[in-house]
DNA sequence: TAAGAACTTGTACTCCGTTCAGTTTTAGGT
DNA sequence: ACCTAAAACTGAACGGAGTACAAGTTCTTA
């Protein structure tokens, strides 16, 4: 099992895995970035559907069945996580508060990641609006990683009530959800952060004692 | 405006409207009905990825390009209402309780819905966990609704704050969705109300305050 | 019943995603 | 340093989704 240690290669950038990890996986890794930076820059340029996956491919100079072996979908590319980051996640879940009740423990993990996630926002936000195809894959940022969560979940409370413990996840979502809705990302991080914690309050404090 | 009016039409089955619908609009909605059925009836015996649009609109006796003039996807012919069940939730949006809170409205307004949207669940439950292809565009049955529902919360709550009423409507379907994933359609549909009314219940009451 | 609107059809096209056989690159033992 | 096996890359070919369009057919209405 690889370990985590700084490094100073070439491909620059962030990465802190490496000594350990052979030119093998140093390279994969350099490739992957390469074509969704080439993604990113190109749709982010002309728009998700007036850029096909040989255009990436090609500029990206890889052949489009490598694209493939990287990236499930076209979709993928914009959505799917770099290793880094789910290493991130990953800590997070790990780290995670076991003395509090699950409500307050998710909330404290939702903060935690928050500004992880805003990185990621508004340039999803952005391809979002202006290309109406993607709006299924999205859901959020974080949509990726409810295996995980949920895997997470099913650890802490392995007796709870089946529905109960589903309601409990699905209705952070739904919270989270709606601040990344509501979230202008040309406003600071810290709006988010507030929008987070106050949909998570309202909606752990309960819906039904509400204006209206 | 066409009016609601019974009809024994050949075509059969349900469709109240009718007498004021002229031919054109009763063949239009008749070759709907005939496309859609075959496509469950095919897609129900060898799965949603093992059946083509041609196989479709061939066995509907129609052509690929006419089968994409009724839907807008392979996907939308398991997904799309039938014209009469649009006017139900149509319906049921508009006869909705105006004298109570915003929660206990929509509360009221998924148990009425509840018996409809339970009709559509099994054939829809059992395609996707045999077709993985159909998560993305999935989300509970109603999630094709939530356009019309948002615009009915813009009416009645016009002043509102945007993010809590946005929350409040997330929120329910967040506990709408988690009964529908714990309903088993083997069980009956007085089940599937009870788990509607517990989830909204316990989110409207606050999750907070929660068992560990 | 004739003009015109709405619907259907076949054809041709682009792009996504998969498969596969053949080549190049890397890892690791001798 | 060299040889081999595994892993990664590539080009070609294929099937299916979805779109565009021109030509044909069917309904409406005046």
């Amino acid at each position: 099992m690889p370990v985590a240690i700084k490094d100073g290669s070439a491909t620059g950038q962030h990465c802190a895995i490496s000594a350990v990890m052979g030119l093998r996986e140093r390279k994969k890794l350099a490739a992957w970035r390469t074509i969704r930076s080439t993604a990113l820059r190109l749709i982010g340029e002309r728009g998700f559907e007036a850029v096909s996956v040989e255009d990436i491919a090609a500029e990206a100079g890889v052949s489009r069945t490598t694209f493939f072996s990287y990236f499930a979908s076209k979709e993928a590319v914009v959505f799917d996580l770099d290793p880094d980051e789910v290493r991130q996640w990953r800590n997070a879940l790990e780290n995670c508060r076991t003395d509090l009740p699950l409500w307050d423990a998710l909330t404290d993990l939702a903060l935690t990641l928050a500004p992880l996630l805003a990185e990621r926002l508004p340039l999803q936000k952005r391809l979002l609006e202006q290309s109406p195809g993607l709006c299924r894959s999205a859901r959020g940022a974080c949509d990726g990683f409810e295996p995980e969560l949920r895997e997470w979940l099913g650890r802490r409370c392995p007796d709870a009530d089946d529905v109960r413990t589903a309601l409990v996840l699905n209705t952070a979502m739904a919270a989270i959800s709606t601040a990344v809705d509501a979230w202008d990302p040309d406003q600071p991080v810290e709006r988010f952060l507030e929008l987070v914690s106050d949909c998570l309050r309202w909606a752990g404090a309960g819906l039904a004692a509400a204006p209206s």
